[in-house]
DNA sequence: CTGGGGAAGGGGCCC
DNA sequence: AGGGCCCCTTCCCCA
C-alpha cells in the first residue's frame, strides 16, 4: 500500500479534519522532494506503516474491532479501508450511519489466518507457509485482497513446482542431495517499500515493478532450489509442451513430471483475469527471502529438516517407493487441510442466509456446497495430480478418474469387440493385451488381425491389477500373488490373448495393432 | 468439413 | 470426509 494510495482512501473514508491534514502532508512531501530535487525519503512510508502497526498494538485510536472466531482483533478503520476491498465497502456504509467504533464478526477464517492478514495490512509482509497459505488465500478471497491472493496463488504454485521437481529428481538421481537444496519453506513475502518514487502495489490499482522487498525479484529469488524455473521459464515450457501433449494424449506418452504443467495454464489464465480483481502479473511479484522462525504447524519428516514441504513430502516416498497408507492422497489433503469455510458471516446475517451460503473457489467464481466438493475442485486450479496410473505414468487429478481410466485402458471391462464394436462374451470374443492397454476382440476380428497366434498362457503372464483399499499409493501390482477387488472379470486364464511388448515402448505398439489403437 | 466415437475431466450427489 | 458413481462437456482422432 502506497502512502499515497493510503491518504486518498483516508481522505475518502474521513471527513474534512482529516483531508486537511492530509493537504498538509501533501505539501509538505511535495516541498520535501522539491527541495530534494525529487529525492524521497523512503523510509517514511515505512515508518509511517510501523507507527500505525505500533498504535494498532498499543490499542491507540482504534476504531474498528474485529472479532474472528471469539477473538477480537483491534484496529484502524482507515487503514482497514485502504487495505481490503470488502472492508471498504463495509466501513463506506457503516462509517455513514455512525462515527462510533465498528465490529465486524467473521467465522470464515481463523484468528491465526487473520492474524496474518492483519500483520500483512500493517507491515506489508505476509507469512506464508505451506499450511496457512489456502486458509490466508481463501481469507484475502473474501476480504478482496487481490494482491495477497495473487501471492497465495504463487506460493502455491512454487510448492507444487518443487515438489514435481523434486519427483523429477527422485527418478532421475539419487536422492543424496535432496535434502541440501532444501530451505524453510515458510517464508515472508514482502508487499513492502522501495526507494524509488513509484507507488507500491495496491489491490485496487495493480502497480507493475512494486511489491519488493529487499531488492529480490522473482527472476533472481533465492528461494527456490537452483533448479527451480521462474513463471515465465514455466509458461514457455508449458505452451510448447502442449503440443507433445497433445501427440501422447493417446499415446500413454505423458510423463508424470509434466502433467502439472499441463493444467497450469488454466491457474494462470484465471489469475491474470479474476473478477474485478486484477492479479499482477507474477514475473512481478517480488519476494522477500528472510525466513522467520519455523511457523507452527509446519513440520518437517525426519532428515527433512528445513526442507520445503513439497520436498518433504518427496522425500518420504523416496524413503518408501512403495508406501503404505495414504500418502499420496494425503499430499493433497495437507494442501488442502487448512480449508477453511467460506461461510464469511457479516454483522447481522439471516440463519437462512446462513444456510444458502457455499463454498466459493478463490480462484474462480465456482461455488460448492461442500468442502470437500471445493477441495476436489481447486485441483483443477492447482494442476495438482496425486494419483498417478503406474501401468502407463499418466497422472490424475482425481482417483475415480484413475480407476475409469484404469478400467478403460488397462484392463477390458467392456464386453465390446473394440474393432466390429459387437457384443461379445467369454466364448465369442477375447482379450487382447498390448502393452499395458488391454481390450476386446471378437473372434472374427482377432482372426482378421491374425494376433491370437501369439496365446499365451496367464499363469505366466499375470494381468494388471487395481490396488486393494488400503494400499491406495501401491497401485498397479503387475500379477501379485492377492487378486484386487476390482477382478478382470473375463480374464479367463485361457482366453487372455497377450500381444508380448515392452511396455516401454507404447509408440511402437501403436504401430503394431494400429487398427484397434489410436 | 462434418459427424461419430473414445478418452479425459469436471460437477453433483449418494453412501 | 473420502470414495465412487452418474451425467455432462470438451477435446481429439478418424472415417
Amino acid at each position: 500500500m502506497s502512502i499515497k494510495s493510503c491518504l486518498e482512501s483516508l481522505a475518502e473514508s474521513q471527513g474534512a479534519e482529516v483531508k486537511s491534514v492530509i493537504i498538509f502532508f501533501v505539501f509538505f512531501r511535495a516541498t520535501f522532494r522539491f527541495l530534494f530535487s525529487g529525492m524521497e525519503i523512503s523510509s517514511h512510508q515505512f515508518h509511517l506503516l510501523q507507527q500505525l502497526n505500533e498504535q494498532r498494538r498499543q490499542d491507540l485510536f482504534c476504531d474498528c474491532n474485529i472479532l474472528v472466531e471469539g477473538k477480537v482483533f483491534k484496529a484502524h478503520r482507515n487503514v482497514l479501508f485502504a487495505s481490503s476491498g470488502y472492508f471498504k465497502m463495509l466501513l463506506s456504509q457503516s462509517s455513514k450511519e455512525t462515527s462510533q467504533s465498528t465490529t465486524a464478526t467473521f467465522q470464515a477464517f481463523s484468528p491465526d489466518t487473520f492474524t496474518v492478514i492483519l500483520d500483512f495490512v500493517y507491515s506489508g509482509k505476509l507469512s506464508l507457509t505451506g499450511q496457512n497459505v489456502i486458509e490466508v488465500m481463501s481469507a484475502a478471497s473474501y476480504l478482496q485482497m487481490t494482491d495477497v491472493i495473487s501471492v497465495c496463488k504463487t506460493f502455491i504454485k512454487s510448492s507444487l513446482d518443487i515438489s514435481e521437481k523434486e519427483k523429477d529428481r527422485y527418478f532421475s538421481l539419487s536422492d543424496k542431495d535432496v535434502s541440501s537444496n532444501g530451505v524453510d519453506r515458510s517464508c515472508v513475502y514482502g508487499g513492502g517499500w522501495r526507494a524509488e518514487s513509484s507507488p507500491p502495489h495496491s489491490h485496487s490499482s495493480p502497480d507493475p515493478g512494486t511489491c519488493m522487498m529487499g531488492g529480490n525479484t522473482w527472476s533472481n529469488f533465492n528461494y527456490y532450489p537452483a533448479s527451480q524455473r521462474n513463471a515465465q521459464q514455466q509458461l514457455s515450457k508449458h505452451e510448447q509442451r502442449q503440443d507433445s501433449v497433445k501427440k501422447s494424449r493417446h499415446l500413454g506418452l505423458q510423463q508424470p513430471s509434466d502433467i502439472p504443467h499441463y493444467k497450469s495454464s488454466k491457474l494462470e489464465d484465471r489469475a491474470a483475469e479474476p473478477a474485478g480483481h486484477p492479479a499482477p502479473p507474477e514475473e512481478q511479484v517480488h519476494i522477500d527471502t528472510e525466513v522467520e522462525a519455523p511457523h507452527v504447524g509446519y513440520q518437517y519428516g525426519q532428515g527433512s529438516e528445513g526442507m520445503p514441504r513439497g520436498l518433504a513430502v518427496s522425500q518420504q516416498e523416496h524413503e518408501s517407493p512403495r508406501p503404505s497408507g495414504k500418502s499420496k492422497s494425503s499430499k493433497a489433503d495437507e494442501q488442502y487441510g487448512n480449508m477453511p469455510s467460506i461461510l464469511g458471516v457479516m454483522g447481522n446475517w439471516a440463519e437462512d442466509d446462513l444456510a444458502r451460503m457455499r463454498f466459493k473457489c478463490p480462484f474462480c467464481s465456482h461455488v460448492v456446497k461442500r468442502k470437500a466438493d471445493l477441495k476436489r475442485h481447486l485441483r483443477c486450479h492447482t494442476g495438482e495430480r496425486p494419483y498417478p496410473c503406474e501401468a502407463c505414468g499418466k497422472r490424475f487429478s482425481r482417483l475415480d478418474h484413475l480407476s475409469s481410466h484404469f478400467r478403460t485402458i488397462h484392463q477390458a471391462c467392456k464386453p465390446i469387440c473394440r474393432k466390429c464394436k459387437r457384443h461379445v462374451t467369454e466364448l465369442t470374443g477375447q482379450v487382447v493385451q498390448e502393452g499395458t492397454r488391454r481390450y476386446r476382440l471378437c473372434n472374427e476380428c482377432l482372426a482378421e488381425a491374425g494376433i491370437d497366434s501369439i496365446r499365451i498362457d496367464l499363469e505366466a503372464e499375470a494381468p494388471l491389477e487395481f490396488p486393494q483399499d488400503g494400499d491406495k499409493d501401491s497401485r498397479w501390482h503387475y500379477g501379485e500373488d492377492n487378486r484386487s477387488d476390482v477382478e478382470i472379470v473375463e480374464d479367463g486364464s485361457t482366453d487372455l490373448v497377450i500381444q508380448q511388448v515392452d511396455d516401454s515402448e507404447d509408440e511402437a505398439d501403436e504401430k503394431d495393432v494400429k487398427p484397434n489403437i489410436r
